[in-house]
DNA sequence: ACTCTGTCTCAAGACGCT
DNA sequence: TTGAGACAGAGT
DNA sequence: AGCGTCC
């Protein structure tokens, strides 16, 4: 799923778009989740369990950071995906790959518990990530948080990797606008370049990588260009290629209208009815959760009223000290380290 | 030498107690 | 299950 | 930090 090679080809060619951020520093923003995303971790993590309790107890933590979220659900999968879908769910030993965008009772869950949590949410008409991406463009959020890359060749000027992440630095912001002026390449030529990566929406050339992709996207600018200047022997193109197809899904907006979004209070009584009562989770954990919840949004209540005039400068404080803390990950990257994530 | 592909392996969430 | 890292092997 | 439990 995804544009998987992409994540790679800008830590090594682009760099500069790339920033390790806190969770801290998103403070008071506005962020889109793809639901089915963090649903989907939720359920491979533990497979056993259900995913409510994860997805609330994230939100949780979102909340108490300040942070703004608003949770996208898949609509109806365009029909270039339905390859890919039909293959997933065949493995998967499903029977019913969702082509109608009814909501499963799974979904439904979901949608209670946000609105519960007094969480928005919204019904994207087709891929939840291309309505997050276009929120985004709008203004209506200010980031969007995913694991998978999809995201930017939809638009999205700003992606969020492992928001959720508990340590320092392990949070990755990814820039579009950064990204594209250090490849030196427009937004529909970025498109191209991950078609031919391979996305979920057609094929790609066989025996055409990251690398070759990117150079000859940089001398050529459009696929047909591209597949004019290749050798067709070596690197014979897909028999009935829908590129133009999938370029046109990444480029053309969804056509709906953003609906207002408004957060409010979680209602715990009615959180612990759904939760306990019908979903069987033990009461103790879900009240002490929401104590937790509520000493700290005290906590930052008090911290708000006591700085407003400092708060500009606290903020800067931080930026500048992560700023210097960074240039420790840069010089790591040609050493040969086994685990890369997790050394320091 | 460099690039791409295939195969393998492993870990994946969040909490609370120690 | 999927994805990312490590490695071996074939191709340019 | 490590480890068992959550449902």
């Amino acid at each position: 799923m995804g544009i998987t090679k992409l994540a790679d080809l800008i830590r090594l060619d682009a760099h500069d778009a790339i920033s390790h951020k806190d969770i801290s520093d998103y403070t008071g923003k506005v962020i889109a989740l793809d639901t089915s995303i963090v649903v989907n971790q939720f359920r491979a993590a533990t497979p056993a369990l259900s995913p409510l309790t994860g997805l609330f107890f994230r939100t949780l933590t979102f909340l108490e950071h300040g942070i703004k979220p608003v949770f996208v659900f898949d609509g109806k999968p365009p029909g270039e995906k339905a390859a890919v879908l039909e293959k997933r769910a065949e493995t998967a030993g499903w029977r019913f790959s969702n082509r109608t965008g009814i909501a499963s009772s799974q979904t439904k869950d979901c949608l209670q518990l946000l609105r519960l949590l007094g969480v928005p949410f919204i019904q994207a008409p087709g891929d939840a990530e291309a309505m997050c991406a276009w929120l985004v463009r709008a203004g209506t959020v200010d980031a969007v948080a995913s694991e998978d890359m999809d995201s930017l060749p939809f638009g999205a000027n700003i992606l969020i990797r492992q928001l959720n992440a508990k340590k320092d630095s392990e949070v990755i912001e990814y820039s579009l606008p950064k990204l594209l002026q250090k490849l030196q390449i427009s937004h529909e030529e970025f498109v191209d370049l991950c078609i031919l990566l391979g996305c979920d929406y057609c094929d790609k050339i066989a025996g055409l990588g990251p690398r070759r992709a990117l150079t000859l996207i940089q001398k050529h600018r459009t696929i047909e260009n591209v597949v004019l200047n290749v050798n067709r022997k070596t690197h014979p193109v897909p028999l009935f290629w829908k590129y133009k197809e999938a370029r046109k899904l990444f480029l053309d907006a969804p056509q709906i209208e953003t609906p207002e979004l408004v957060w409010t209070e979680p209602d715990e009584e009615a959180l612990v009815k759904f939760l306990c009562h019908v979903k069987y989770v033990k009461e103790e954990r879900v009240r002490s959760r929401m104590e937790k919840f509520r000493k700290t949004r005290e906590e930052r209540e008090k911290e708000k009223a006591a700085g407003c005039t400092k708060q500009t400068k606290m903020e800067d404080f931080f930026r500048v000290t992560r700023k210097r803390g960074q240039p420790v990950e840069a010089a790591d990257s040609l050493s040969s380290n086994t685990k890369r994530p997790k050394s320091k």
